[in-house]
Parts: structure tokens; sequence; C-alpha cells
DNA sequence: AAATTAACCCACTATTAACCACTTATCTTA
DNA sequence: TAAGATAAGTGGTTAATAGTGGGTTAATTT
């Protein structure tokens, strides 16, 4: 089953000196109806940090679950994975606290950069995201292996 | 059926003069409403302590009970994985004394980082599990042999 | 019986979460 | 297009909770 979110768009917005952040009005309908506000913020692979929806949480949690630790490769994988993940709710404002080890690990300072991707929402530095957006470019020889994948 | 248990997240807490370490509220409002503060430490298989709620070591147990005795792996890992394992309860205030033998296992001192893992929670030595955290990188071959069975 | 350990209780402090209030932007309707 | 109404973004205050420390009594152990 895919995802039935289908965050898109970017936002720059503004972090507290509470350490919270706004969920742009946009991105924030679609939890109201479907989650009651609940979702998961965590590390991105990326230097940034990554919201799921809780029950888009859910499924991935199901996929873990199939790890065994007796596997050290898999310990390690489900360690480092769940404990930079917290469930948060965002508060009547629809704002959220963002914890202090993620401010670190992105980097963020007063403003925030929002974009959604599909079935997630990513937090960056703006000034990070404008770095990647130069760095990382997709070489042509990418996008033609992408074409075989995705049709669009 | 798979555990019904969802523990995230990281915390860095102390151990007291008496023993007591605190187990972070998000984790333990889990227990109050399935288990009744009632859990199992015992040794982790890395250098760190494992909680488990009460069932879901009763779970565990079940699986454990497939092993045959025959085997020689299987007699020491039943041993090992068995005799270090204590039923506690946690206190009105929501901590718990971690038995000396598990202080030293860990090489636990004065703080503790906590984290949780799904169907358990892992109590860490803060340096130990730094030095874990920048020793123990997964492969790029694990990491693919992972994509074949977890889709996230 | 003395000593150690465990259970229970109380209390302080810092952090967090709930609440309220204001400003700016957007939308609606005359 | 102007004005009012609604929603969105931001900021601060207060009340509740969480983390920590310690003391007292009951239970075990030696």
């Amino acid at each position: 089953m895919s995802s039935q979110y289908t965050f898109t768009g970017q936002f720059t917005f503004s972090i507290d000196s509470k350490n919270r952040i706004n969920i742009p009005a946009p991105l924030r309908k679609q939890f109201l109806t479907k989650d009651k506000k609940t979702f998961v913020v965590t590390r991105g692979i990326d230097q940034c940090a990554w919201i799921y929806p809780i029950n888009e949480w859910n499924f991935i949690q199901n996929e873990l679950k199939q790890l065994s630790s007796l596997s050290k490769t898999n310990r390690i994988f489900l360690r480092n994975h769940l404990r930079h993940a917290n469930i948060l709710k965002f508060d009547s404002q629809g704002r959220f606290v963002l914890p202090q080890s993620l401010i670190d690990y992105s980097a963020i300072k007063k403003d925030v950069t929002i974009i959604g991707v599909l079935n997630k929402i990513e937090i960056w530095n703006p000034n990070l995201l404008r770095k990647i957006d130069q760095s990382d470019e997709i070489d042509d020889q990418s996008y033609e292996e992408l074409s075989e994948r995705v049709n669009i």
C-alpha cells in the first residue's frame, strides 16, 4: 500500500526562543484529518530532520520489528534509527518543539526551511539546503537509471 | 503477534547514590497502561542493560523454549541470557534500582543514557555508547542485505 | 541484635506543556 | 476595490509535570 500523504511545497519559517517550529498550514491540514496531531521527528539521512505522520511511522516500525537483535548489524541499525525518533504532537497553534539533539544535528539557528516530500516533511537550515542544492546535482547517468523505474 | 511496544528516543539521566535510575516519562507511560510497572532487566548482548516489559519478556521466554539444550551453543546462550534476568518494579516516582552486577557489566558511573529500541529499553554508559556509535559503522554490504528484507 | 537493603514518603527545582494574546496575512463579500 | 472577517504566524505567561535528592520505616540478611 502506498502512502496517503502528498506533502509538497517549500516554506521558510523561524524557530522561536523555546525551540518551537510552526508547521505550515497547507501541510498541517493533512495531519488533522488523519492523525490527530501526532507525528514523529527523527534524523534525516542528509543533514536535516524528517517528520513522519504517525501512521506512516507505524508502517516503518512494523518493518523494523522483523529484525532480530541477535544480529549485530540489526542491533546497530535499530539503535541508531530509533534513538533519534521522537513521538510528538503539535500544540493548539500548530507548533512543536524540535528536540535539541536534532537542532544540533541539522545545524539550525534562527530560520528553517520546511519542505514537503510526499510522505514526509524535511526541516533544513536554509543555508545548508542551498549548499546541497548546488553541489548535489543529479548526473545524466542517474537520471537514465531513474527513468527506468519512475514514469513522470 | 508482534510487540505492542514502541519505545523510541534517547535520554540522559543520572543514577543516584542508591543506584536508582529514573525511567523517562515518555517510555514509562507505556508501562503503566499495559504492565502495571513490572519489567525485566538483564544483560544486553552489547555492553549495556536491557529492559523488557514483563509480557514482552514472557514472549521471549517462549521463543527461548524452542531451543534444545542438546546443542552446546544453545546451552551457553540460554544460560547467559536467563541467569542475569531480574524481575523488578519501579517505585511510585517511576524509578528502579539497577542491580550491582549490571552496573558493573555496563560500566555505569554517574550518568546513564537511556534509549528506546521498540520492544526494549537500553541503559548505557554515555561514553561507551558514543564509542560504539563511532566504531560500529554498518558497511555498505550489510546495508545492501538489509535492504532486501526491510523496506523503509 | 546489628547491619544492610528495600519500600515508601515528602520535598525542591527546572523544564515542559497548556493557555492566552497580539500582529500580519489572506480571503470574502459588499 | 475597500472593509470586514477569518486564518496564520509569532511571542510570552502560567500551571503542571518530570527529574532529582534525601529521610524514615519495614523487611531481610548475617
